[in-house]
DNA sequence: CGATGATTTGACGAGCCTCAAGGTACGTGG
DNA sequence: CCACGTACCTTGAGGCTCGTCAAATCATCG
C-alpha cells in the first residue's frame, strides 16, 4: 500500500516548494511504488546501472565510495527529501554507492522514464537540475571542509549542517534528534580516524557545546558551534521535492 | 568578432559530443558574444548573482571558496569545454568564485535566458543536467582524494586527472601539455600546505614519474602514475558542449 | 637594479594516525 | 541463566605525515 504524492508526509515541511496540480498529477504517474529497507540494506552501488531512482521517505543513509586501497569515503548522509540515482538516471553509472543506516522508506521510479518525464515536464526537469547543483554545492563545502578545516572545525560544520537539516526536516525536539550513524561514518566523512574523531567528539562534549551519544544528537548552543565551525548562515533553500 | 558555432574550434575534439543542426541553431541563439580576458581576471564571484554564463572556449582557470579564516579551497581547475555559471544560473548565487590563470577566451549567454532555453530544449537541458552531474562525480572524487589519499597519492591523482583532460583536448604534445598554475594553486586544491607540496612534487620528479616545471606539465610513465594515485581507468565519457 | 612573485630547501613541531587494550551493550546458544 | 561472540565506543602511548617558520635562489619587470 504505497502512499498518494497528495498525502506525501513530506509536503508538509517548509523545507519544501509546493506542489501544483500539475506536479502532483506528473509525478504520481512518474512513481511506480514504495519500498521498507532495513539498516545496511545496499540501495545503489558504485559503479552499476540501477534501473530504479528513489526519493527517500523516512529513514537515513549514507553516500560512500570505496578506493582501491579499501579505504571508504562518506560523501554526505542521506535525509529523507533526498533524490538518489540521479547519476545512474543520468550518465550510465553511478559515483558512489548509497546504503541505509536506518529502517527507510523509499519512493521508487523507473529510470526508463526519466528521460520522458524530463521531456514532458520542462519545470520539473528544471528541479532535477536544480537538486544535482545543489549537490555540487554542498560537494563544494565538504571538499574545503577536507581541505581547510582542523578536525576540530570539520565535526563543528558536519553537526551544524547535520542538525539544520534535521530542523528543517522536524525532527528535532528540545535541541535533540536522532542520528543514526556510527562514529566511523561520521569519521570516513571527514577524511578522520576513528580514534581521533571520538576524541574530538568528546573535546565538543567537554565544551558543552553538543553531545552526540546513543544514536541522540544533541546541540546545546547551535551559535556557538557555528562559529567554531565556519558555517555561513545561509538559510537552506526550498528544494523540490521528486 | 565573434566566431560561428558551427567553426567553434572545440568541436573537433572527440572528447564532445556531435551537434546537430538543431543544436547548432538553438545554442548560436543563445550565445549573446564572446570575451578574452589576461590572467588573474575574475569571471564569476562566490555568493553573487552574475547576469552572465560562459563557456570556456581556449585558456584555464580556477574555481575556488574562501573561508572565514581567509583559507582558499580550490574545487577544481576549469578547462576549455566547461560551462560556467550553472550555479548562479539555478540557485541564487555561485557556491564557488571563478578566475583566469591565463588568457582565456569564453563563450557568453545571457542568465535571463537559460530557463526559455531550458523549456524550447529539452534535449539541451538533459545536457546542461548530466553537466551538472558530472561535476557531482568529480567533487565526489576530490572528496575521496583529500579524506583518503596521502599527499603523494593526491598528487598523482591530479596530474593523471589533468594530464587526461589534456590529452582529450589535444593540448599534449610528446607526453607534455601546458599547466598555468602555481604550486600553490595544487596546494590549495588538495588541502596541502606549499612546502609539502613541493617537496611531493619532487619526489615524483626524483622517482621518473612526472615533472612540472615551468608551467609544463610532462608525464613519464602514465601507468604507473595512475597506478600510484589509484585513478580508476574510465575513459572520460563524451561531454556536451554548450 | 631594487622590487615582486614563484620555487626550493632545511629545521622543527603539531595534529592526527596507528597500534593496543579495555569497557559496555546486546544477542545467541549451550 | 550464564558463557561467549560481536559491534561499537573509549582511552592511552608512541610515531609519522604534514604544517609552519625561515631564508635562499631565481626569474621577470618597471
Amino acid at each position: 500500500m504505497t502512499t498518494d504524492c497528495a498525502n506525501c508526509p513530506l509536503r508538509r515541511h517548509d523545507l519544501f516548494k509546493t506542489f501544483s496540480e500539475q506536479d502532483l498529477k506528473s509525478i504520481q504517474k512518474f512513481k511506480v511504488g514504495e519500498i521498507k529497507v532495513d539498516p545496511g540494506t545496499p540501495l545503489l552501488m558504485e559503479g552499476s546501472n540501477s534501473p530504479q531512482l528513489f526519493t527517500a521517505l523516512r529513514g537515513m543513509g549514507l553516500r560512500y565510495k570505496t578506493l582501491a586501497n579499501g579505504r571508504r569515503q562518506v560523501l554526505n548522509f542521506v535525509f529523507p527529501g533526498d533524490f538518489l540515482g540521479l547519476q545512474s538516471g543520468l550518465m550510465d553509472e553511478m559515483g558512489h554507492s548509497i546504503e541505509a543506516t536506518s529502517h527507510m522508506t523509499l519512493c521508487v521510479f523507473n529510470r526508463s522514464e526519466l528521460w520522458t518525464f524530463f521531456r514532458n515536464h520542462p519545470d520539473r526537469a528544471f528541479d532535477i537540475t536544480w537538486l544535482a547543483a545543489v549537490e555540487e554545492h554542498f560537494l563544494g563545502e565538504a571538499v574545503a571542509t577536507l581541505g581547510q578545516r582542523t578536525a576540530f572545525e570539520a565535526i563543528s560544520w558536519a553537526l551544524v549542517r547535520i542538525f539544520q537539516r534535521g530542523e528543517a526536516l522536524g525532527l528535532v525536539t528540545r535541541n535533540s534528534m536522532a542520528l543514526p550513524f556510527r562514529q566511523q561514518d561520521l569519521a570516513d566523512a571527514l577524511g578522520l580516524s576513528l580514534v581521533h574523531t571520538n576524541k574530538t567528539l568528546s573535546k565538543l562534549r567537554d565544551r558543552q557545546l553538543a553531545n552526540w551519544a546513543d544514536g541522540k544528537l544533541t546541540i546545546y548552543d547551535l551559535e556557538l558551534l557555528r562559529s567554531e565551525g565556519q558555517v555561513d548562515d545561509d538559510p537552506l533553500p526550498l528544494r523540490p521535492l521528486m
